[in-house]
DNA sequence: CATAAATTTAATCAAATGATTAAAATATTT
DNA sequence: AAATATTTTAATCATTTGATTAAATTTATG
């Protein structure tokens, strides 16, 4: 015993990992069972434990990684200097809907996290960018002196991820087919950029 | 023993019943331990079991009220035929903003428990409105025959629920004060509406 | 006060679950 | 083939947690 190994190690590991990330996502911490994992791994519960620490340690790769994804596509747009507001609303939107279409759980089950634990996540997320201090932030400031800059950011992220979130209810009451609902995401790519300068510019 | 007595017991249930409510929408179900509703409700485990026969049935009480406040108050307002876009717009602005702020943690319960359970909450979302056969769909539908309505449906829910669903996370981002947050979403309730109109006269 | 009802206490169950272990089996490398 | 590394098997622990029980205590009621 003993991974001193590398290369078949990194397909075991990965199998786990790959597994970790669909259960954890799919339902949560708390509800996820490391038997759960195994199974969906193919693999046996003691393997699970000699290759992760423990099921804390499995989790905390996967958040890392789904915040990561979260994040990490939006901070350097909205940072940006050098792009009007216009650009931006239009590169999140652009990005972060096909990031979301390939990764549909991961809103939910960041937020949902993000609930149960604030504390644990103070730390990760304050370091990061002040939304109050980003270029957008000031640049929707200028263009619209009479309205919290918050109150845009906020209907830019809902327009773009509150179809993810909503997506498990509005599949029960309207019965979109998952194909419907791919199409429907990919039309607001484009469509997100148009009704936020209507929403900019409203009376 | 025996629950014969009306008054007293009702006063014990029901702190049972706000302890549940609390715990629950905070934590979700499977992160939710009885010891801890019961500690809420200032009462001893062996009571909890004692008045309601086990978690699953107090958590069945719990998720249907707050389906029924989530859900029960968006109904009749898009089925109304004697009422145009603008003013259901409206309605649902302040009505569901006034019902979030009362009860912030909803969304993101409601939707967890649902995306844990999807089979579950079919049958019992399945047999409500159909959300394509609204009147409110066929309105959206009259005015923009070239966008699917369903887009102008995402953005109102969007504009209204995400701002409580990204909560933990703005306040974790901007450092925004529960206070400014009331005051925020106070001034959505009129801003909803001006935006949803430029967004459906939008090019 | 006496009776009945409500609540607590404390102990205990049983099942689920995260984690560990040692030995056997299988695969990989040299 | 021999040596080494990986994976499985199977048993077992310890803890958590939902649930139950009986007796004691408190509270309300007549």
């Amino acid at each position: 015993m003993g991974k001193t190994k590398q290369k078949a190690d990194l397909s075991t590991e990965e199998k786990i990992k790959e597994a970790a990330r669909k259960v954890f996502t799919q339902k949560g911490y708390a509800a996820t069972r490391t038997r759960d994992i195994a199974e969906e791994a193919g693999i046996n519960l003691a393997l699970l434990n000699y290759y992760f620490r423990s099921k804390e340690k499995l989790f905390e790769i996967v958040i890392m990684e789904k915040m990561q994804i979260l994040f990490g596509k939006i901070a350097p747009i909205i940072m940006d200097a050098n792009t009007s507001v216009e650009e931006k609303v239009e590169q999140v939107a652009e990005h972060y809907i096909d990031t979301l279409l390939a990764n549909p759980d991961i809103p939910l089950f960041v937020l949902g996290e993000i609930r149960n634990n604030p504390d644990k996540f103070a730390s990760l997320v304050k370091t990061k960018t002040n939304l109050t201090d980003s270029v957008l932030f000031k640049q929707l400031a200028e263009r619209r002196p009479d309205v919290d800059p918050l109150h845009f950011i906020l209907n830019m992220l809902g327009l773009v991820i509150f179809p993810f979130i909503g997506k498990p209810l509005i599949q029960l009451i309207t019965g979109i087919k998952p194909e419907q609902a791919v199409t429907l995401m990919t039309a607001r790519k484009k469509l997100i950029k148009t009704w936020f300068v209507a929403m900019l510019e409203a009376p």
